[in-house]
DNA sequence: GGTATATGCCAC
DNA sequence: AAACGTGGCATATACC
């Protein structure tokens, strides 16, 4: 048997890779003496990427240990050595993994160890980082990477496994990208860094949660994070079908687009319309004046620049306010459409698994204040304006697509903390909220701009945002809006007086946000202002997530796609989608310190994109579903005016 | 070849 | 008095 020894906070480790039979049998009983004792015991597997669905995927290794040994099973093509570690995984009580959803999709699909068998007796130390201190490295924080988190907590002079594989594949004349897949399995740097990995995290685990004790963080939170990261897990496993010939169709499209704007670009000698310092050179040589600077002094040209200068508003249609410039025309649509082909379209396109569906990285507890993130591709990003893009996500074969929101949650939840008695009152009503203030303010025969501005005012609330940036986003003059915003707070007291208790608890207190379920959030002393924004989308992300677990418990788990911040999408056989959504919506509903959160279900038709879809023509052309269905065309079509 | 930073844009 | 929050990700650019 292969062993490798090494030092961790100056007590002896030891790797060992079983090879012979004799050796496994060492390992069995090294499992059976660490089960009899209820151990939690430190696991991980090396793979060829981070790709887990792709066809060419392939498990390396599957690596347990304690504090002092490690074992490294070399599980590729060895079915022994497969089994050995299946039998492991499955007779060890509990387990603790670096960023636990990874591993657990990978020994699902690639171990045959489902995600049901381990799930409940897994910890994730990621999440427990992550409850400790939410923010990355380079924000101040502890850094959320197993190397960041044990030099602080295990031994400072712990190697960075990950980064000295790097500089080990470029020895063999492999990058970052290869190297994962084409370090030989027996490479000792290799077999070395598995196994400490393993050793690592064990022995992270119990400082981890000593500081969570001591931090006054739950251990109910620290569960029910555990319990939404497998929610999500499942969801990511499932994945979305995409229709592979729209696909197709639509980067071909997108990018002829590009190459066309941007040759008309390259007429006024921007040979690149992504590089703002040749947009703005070749601007301010057609006469052009531009004014405002990025913050390391350029000219700054984004998207509202542009579309002033091309006459264009907010929706792409001409102003007829002056003479649309043809350069800032051909730089918006060419940077469109290209980036609609390379971040949506190619990623959709080239991350399929081999039934034709993406997995997109569900990371379930990702933002500073526990939002959660999707990433390759971002489904949470997509374009919503037009529906081209979502048209390429469909729901499974003879299902229909669903999606359900809550109705301005984040105010609501605002209303909530703050107890904000008259907004509550209105929510209660079922009232339009922005209208309500529009009407306290401006009396019954208020305009649509002004429910637009409270609209805008009540952001800003959430946001943090001043009387400036709303005059620049609305467009209202500077005095309008000031004058919104001291009726506002007249009219809402209750919010200035939460958001300035949230301050002055934050700056007595550390600099920190506590939120209802005893979430810790820092903030970074030169914006204490973002506290209600903290705690208002803090919180709103734990009602999803709360409401993700209340419908795992009624088995509807099976029905979701993909949790977006305020909402689910969903996937249910078509004869049952309106009831299936239906119930989806009456779980998510609930009432949060006293106030109502309310639901709204849709069920759209054979793709993601007819949920965008506003004429029932258009639906009928472009999507399937609606194709047949022409009366529940129309009918969605009344619903969505 | 790789990283870090700047800029910009997509969503909620 | 004023302060717009959270992400993912592409491309350009400078630098190692």
């Amino acid at each position: 048997m292969k062993h490798f020894p090494y030092a961790v906070a100056g007590d002896e480790t030891v790797t060992y890779v079983p090879e012979s039979a004799a050796d496994l049998d060492l390992f069995r009983r090294w499992v059976e003496r660490k089960a009899r004792a209820g151990e939690t015991i430190g696991a991980d597997t090396e793979t060829t990427g981070l790709d887990i669905f792709s066809p060419t995927y392939r498990l390396r290794t599957v690596q347990l240990g304690d504090a002092r040994d490690a074992w490294v099973l070399q599980v590729e093509g060895r079915p022994e050595m497969q089994e050995a570690a299946r039998w492991a995984l499955k007779s060890l009580p509990r387990l603790v993994f670096h960023n636990a959803a990874f591993d657990l999709l990978v020994l699902d699909r690639h171990l045959n160890v489902p995600l049901a068998t381990l799930g409940p007796k897994t910890t994730d130390s990621k999440i427990l980082a992550h409850l400790y201190d939410p923010r990355p490295k380079h924000e101040g924080g502890y850094g959320l990477a197993l190397k960041e988190l044990c030099a602080r907590d295990v031994d400072p002079s712990a190697p960075d496994t990950q980064g000295d594989l790097t500089a080990v594949f470029r020895s063999i004349g492999e990058t970052k990208a290869t190297g994962w897949a084409k370090i030989d399995i027996h490479h000792p740097t290799y077999l070395q860094y598995a196994g400490l990995d393993v050793i690592l995290v064990s022995r992270l685990l119990p400082v981890l949660e000593d500081r969570l004790r001591a931090a006054g963080i739950r251990k109910t939170l620290a569960d029910f994070e555990h319990r939404v990261m497998l929610v999500c897990a499942a969801m990511e496993r499932r994945g979305m079908l995409v229709d592979q010939p729209y696909v197709a169709d639509l980067v071909g499209r997108l990018e002829e687009e590009a190459t066309l704007h941007a040759a008309k670009a390259s007429r006024y000698g921007v040979t690149s319309v992504n590089a703002p310092r040749q947009v703005a050179d070749a601007l301010v040589g057609m006469g052009e004046t531009l004014t405002e600077t990025t913050d390391s002094g350029a000219l700054k040209v984004d998207k509202s620049i542009l579309l002033d200068l091309a006459d264009l508003d907010t929706q792409w249609q001409p102003r007829g306010t002056r003479t649309p410039n043809p350069l800032a025309d051909a730089v918006l649509r060419s940077k469109r459409a290209g980036k609609w082909s390379t971040s949506y379209g190619i990623a959709m396109r080239d991350g399929l698994d081999d039934a034709g569906r993406i997995h997109p990285k569900i990371n379930s507890l990702q933002a500073r204040t526990a939002r959660m993130s999707i990433s390759g591709p971002p489904l949470q990003q997509l374009p919503s304006g037009d529906w081209t893009i979502r048209r390429a996500l469909l729901p499974d074969p003879g299902h229909r697509i669903f999606s359900v929101d809550y109705s301005a949650v984040e105010m609501r939840v605002l209303a909530a903390l703050a107890d904000e008695t008259v907004m509550k009152r209105a929510i209660a009503e079922g009232r339009d909220l922005h209208g309500f203030t529009a009407e306290l303010i401006y009396g019954p025969n208020y305009t649509s701009f002004h429910r637009k501005l409270c609209k805008g005012v009540g952001f800003g609330k959430v946001y943090g945002g001043g009387a400036l940036t709303l005059s620049r986003q609305t467009g209202a003059p500077l005095p309008d809006v000031k004058t919104a915003i001291g009726a506002y707070d007249r009219t809402y007291r209750g919010i200035k007086r939460y958001s300035a208790k949230l301050q002055r608890e934050a700056r007595a207190d550390g600099y920190v946000v506590w939120t209802p379920v005893g979430r810790k959030l820092p903030l970074d002393r030169d914006r204490v202002y973002a506290a209600t924004n903290y705690a208002v989308q803090s919180t709103a992300r734990d009602v999803l997530c709360q409401a993700l677990l209340d419908m795992d418990a009624k088995g509807l788990t099976d029905y979701l796609l993909l949790p977006i911040h305020d909402e689910c999408l969903g996937t249910a056989p078509a004869d049952i989608a309106e009831d299936v959504a239906r119930e989806v919506g009456k779980t998510m509903a609930m009432t949060f310190m006293g106030v109502p959160l309310d639901t709204d279900p849709e069920v759209g038709g054979a793709s993601w994109g007819s949920l965008y879809m506003k004429k029932a023509e258009t639906m009928m052309e472009h999507d399937p579903w609606y194709a047949a269905h022409p009366d529940e065309a129309a009918a969605a079509e009344e619903r969505r005016r």
